[in-house]
DNA sequence: TCATATTAATTGACTGACCAGTTAATTTTG
DNA sequence: CAAAATTAACTGGTCAGTCAATTAATATGA
């Protein structure tokens, strides 16, 4: 096989090795996974990712930067604004949680994170992904506490820091630490659980 | 230098090797550090480890079940059973947190974590951690809820499992994250954010 | 429409470095 | 001295990365 520049057969090369990689680095971690490895799962010879890519470290860059999911939280506002906080906030996390655990976010999560665990400074992403929840959840709250719909007394950042906090470490727990306690929930059934914690702390009245 | 049963100079030699491998596998990983890494910090020969050790797994292993923190969580309980839920909880939390957040604990928790991450198996530590602090809780918000402290409609497990989760999502930020907006705070500082926006759902009335 | 030239894509064999683990020799200590 | 502790040199294997050779899609020309 040769020459396919931009034909018929199998798509993108450099795409098919990215998603091979993702998926070895995820299983095995970046350190453990061998070129021999990716290539195997790519179906191709290890000589060939030195055509796509400078080095394993390139690679993993790219594997980073072209399987963030960061694109999917733009889309994340469409949630009505005018919701009380029950509907407003169940439907926001669940979004939130479907995409983080789909299986590729995972996979990302798994191989940035042990490099993130260990000096390795990765540019800019995770970095990215929570602040942009807690600015859409804090912006709702400061809305809503204005109508009077959220207690006057709470103060939407540190709830919106709490609240993903919470999310984050059930997210941790069921996906690292394979916690029983906590896989047995679906998705809505874990929003279901913080939020009903947490809303009488928000809600006017009683 | 040889021969040391018990005797004086420096203490034993397996302690030593065991926290220098503690404090190369949490910087570089255990699978990225080299056996000469670990002689180094340790200040011997790297043939000396296997000495010790049947090999490099066996030397994890013993990082792992010799530096565990579960001896610490035991003494856990002190805090007043009858003192009110706001003062309880916060100073059971820092207790744990300070457990948690010390150099060697976060040490461990780097090692074990990208290890967990990636197929390997870890006994059965981190499943001892947290249902450890889950089961003060679980104990302490039933007895509160029966003398009407806490709210009838509170169920203790539920809420046990969220605090956990709020606690470990911060302590993730935190250290792994290196999240400044969460770093910024003190250990009572964040176990009040918490509280803050955890308690009203729990103290009966309003 | 067929041969041939061109070039991108791919292979597989190779290399130099490094690393986990071994061992024989050496030092220390009791 | 004898046992325990420690070293230094070594080994076999593995892995990231290189490269010359090969393959095949396409373009060119007659």
């Amino acid at each position: 096989m040769a020459r396919r520049p931009k034909a018929e057969g199998s798509e993108d090369r450099r795409e098919q090795i990215i998603d091979a990689a993702l998926r070895v680095f995820a299983r095995k971690g970046f350190a453990r996974a061998t070129n021999k490895d990716i290539a195997r799962e790519a179906g191709i010879t290890p000589g060939l990712i030195y055509y796509y890519f400078a080095d394993k470290e390139a690679l993993l860059q790219a594997v980073i930067e072209s399987r963030s999911p960061l694109r999917l939280f733009e889309h994340l506002e469409p949630a009505q604004w005018d919701a009380p906080p029950s509907e407003f906030l169940h439907a926001i996390l669940c979004q939130a949680l479907n995409i983080i655990e789909s299986e590729q976010v995972i996979s990302l999560i798994r191989t940035v994170l042990s490099e993130l665990l260990h000096g390795e400074e990765i540019p800019l992403l995770p970095k990215l992904f929570l602040p942009r929840i807690i600015a859409v959840l804090q912006r709702y709250l400061r809305l809503q506490r204005e109508r009077g719909m959220v207690r006057a007394e709470v103060d939407p950042e540190e709830v919106a820091q709490v609240l993903l906090s919470a999310m984050m470490g059930l997210v941790m727990r069921r996906q690292v630490l394979r916690d029983t306690s906590v896989l047995r929930y679906s998705h809505e059934e874990l929003v279901s659980l913080v939020l009903k914690t947490l809303l009488p702390g928000l809600l006017p009245a009683s």
